[in-house]
DNA sequence: ACACGTTACGGCAACCGTAAGGATT
DNA sequence: AATCCTTACGGTTGCCGTAACGTGT
């Protein structure tokens, strides 16, 4: 299963590979095996499974609809099987990022951590809402998780990382953009444009407006930054980001981030992994790192 | 692997049997083996992964630390291939809801449903976050879902199931709790307690408010609803909910639901699943119900 | 004829049970 | 001495490759 072999995995992979190549004897060249061999191991899934897989015909063989039922789990169990030895053997990383995270403020550290050593390969590096980071901790799939937004749940050690500053952005032009500080009383009233949701991000925003008496009107949750730049950009409003997703607009000037006034509300980004994690584990050595290397 | 037989899946079995019971001679009991089996067994699974995953002991038997990394990836292996073969075999169905419609809304379906048809055995139910209910449904953990939020994915089919709507709850004794409809105005600069989030409430709030100038503010964001009723309950705000999840707590006095003026917003609930369910499988079955009973 | 999947057969590798062996309490 | 895991040995099972077969184009 776990490497080559003869098992139940084989036949799984066999399985897929019928079902991608709809032929036989080009999955025996493939995996090298003789053709018997894939009708006996297609053969012997199919009655272990209790059910007809794929429907051979003179033209083609095609999977039955129980087989297109069951690819979802042959191709997770490969998946699994792969992400296991990964994990144990070659000892590479998967990394899991929220998409903010993910998308604008992971890469230098992926960049002078692993370069720095040469003994890693790359890691794994997955980039998925907030919530589904957290599923896919839970199933194994990823190792240590860099996170908006973390529940304490048992299992897991959650080290915070940085403190990420929220700042205002507004197209160049706007009567705002001179402003060095954006004063909160400002935003009431205008509209304001949400992005990802489940990030806790409306959390740390009713704790900043919420008891300066702030009126807030959120408008379209657009459900991702990228989304709310773009819509800033073409003045369909205003929104507040984490300052690190905006650097680059800031730099082009094609947006302006202004720091709202006061104590600027800011959100604790998290690193995350399985308290079963080795203690000299990879994973664990990058995550400890990462959470050494916090800023701010 | 699927069934009975020795295979990896055999391995694997055993594994988690010796990390449970930390005695060989017990495994091999209860496992109708004999001791050396069980030996041999943990032995081949070590030799496959290339790491030693348990270390014995003249006093015992634990895991090593890559023994206990590797307890998660068993555990998913295991239950994936028991959801197959109960997928592809006995036809139980697994079904995902979303918190809010698995606590609140989803039983009497499934009473209705499944009391009816005395040839199916109950479904396996979980609830979990919107998001998460959408990757278990990548993975095949799921079937069919009940969802709050949908993003339109490719490969799925996602049918409209009822429309709720979304009403403000106050403590009783509240002033508000006599009127028949509130006036969106009162809610202007009252805090407003958040339950779940990636559920889509957010962009039904602002669609209803933002068009009308509503100043509304965020209060707490508190995970689910049953915290945000606790908190309504011990007056410490008001909030908008489901109107579905409050239906007990209004007929026992202790909390008061009230319906906002004008056209009311209400969330658009979904019954999803994933194209290559098979058109006579009993999960697309009970979807295609489901969907068929919309209410609203 | 040709291309394809199925089936039968012989050889080989893998797994299991039995049972003896070494270590620890 | 008792308990526990390991190891060696013989029997059986299961899988693979070869090759003959049936079928549809």
């Amino acid at each position: 299963m776990f490497t080559e072999g003869r098992g139940t995995t084989e036949q799984v992979a066999t399985f897929l590979a019928i079902v991608r190549t709809r032929n036989f004897r080009a999955v025996a060249r493939e995996r090298g095996q003789s053709q018997g061999a894939v009708s006996q191991q297609l053969r012997k899934l199919e009655v272990a499974l209790g059910v007809r897989l794929i429907k051979r015909d003179a033209r083609g063989c095609l999977p039955t609809p129980e087989g297109t039922g069951f690819l979802v789990f042959a191709e997770s169990l490969l998946r699994l099987n792969a992400r296991a030895v990964e994990v144990l053997r070659t000892h590479r990383i998967a990394i899991g990022a929220s998409s903010n995270i993910g998308i604008y403020l992971l890469q230098p550290y992926i960049k002078s951590y692993f370069d720095g050593c040469a003994g890693h390969r790359l890691p794994d590096i997955q980039i998925h809402q907030n919530p589904v980071i957290a599923h896919k901790l839970d199933t194994g799939e990823i190792d240590v998780a860099t996170l908006e937004w973390w529940d304490n749940r048992p299992g897991y050690v959650a080290r915070p990382w940085r403190r990420e500053e929220l700042v205002a952005i507004v197209p160049p032009g706007h009567p705002w953009a001179a402003l060095p500080r954006l004063p909160s009383a400002a935003l009431q009233g205008v509209p304001l444009l949400g992005g990802e949701s489940g990030t806790g991000t409306g959390r740390i925003l009713a704790r900043y407006f919420g008891a300066q008496l702030g009126d807030m009107q959120i408008g379209m949750r657009l459900g991702s930054t990228e989304a709310v730049k773009q819509w800033v950009k073409a003045g369909l409003g205003v929104s507040l980001v984490l300052a690190g997703t905006v650097a680059d607009e800031c730099r082009e000037g094609t947006l302006v981030a202004i720091p709202l006034e006061g104590e600027a509300p800011n959100k604790e980004l998290y690193v995350v992994w399985r308290e079963s994690l080795a203690a000299d584990s990879p994973a664990r050595a990058f995550g400890e790192w990462l959470a050494a290397h916090a800023v701010g």
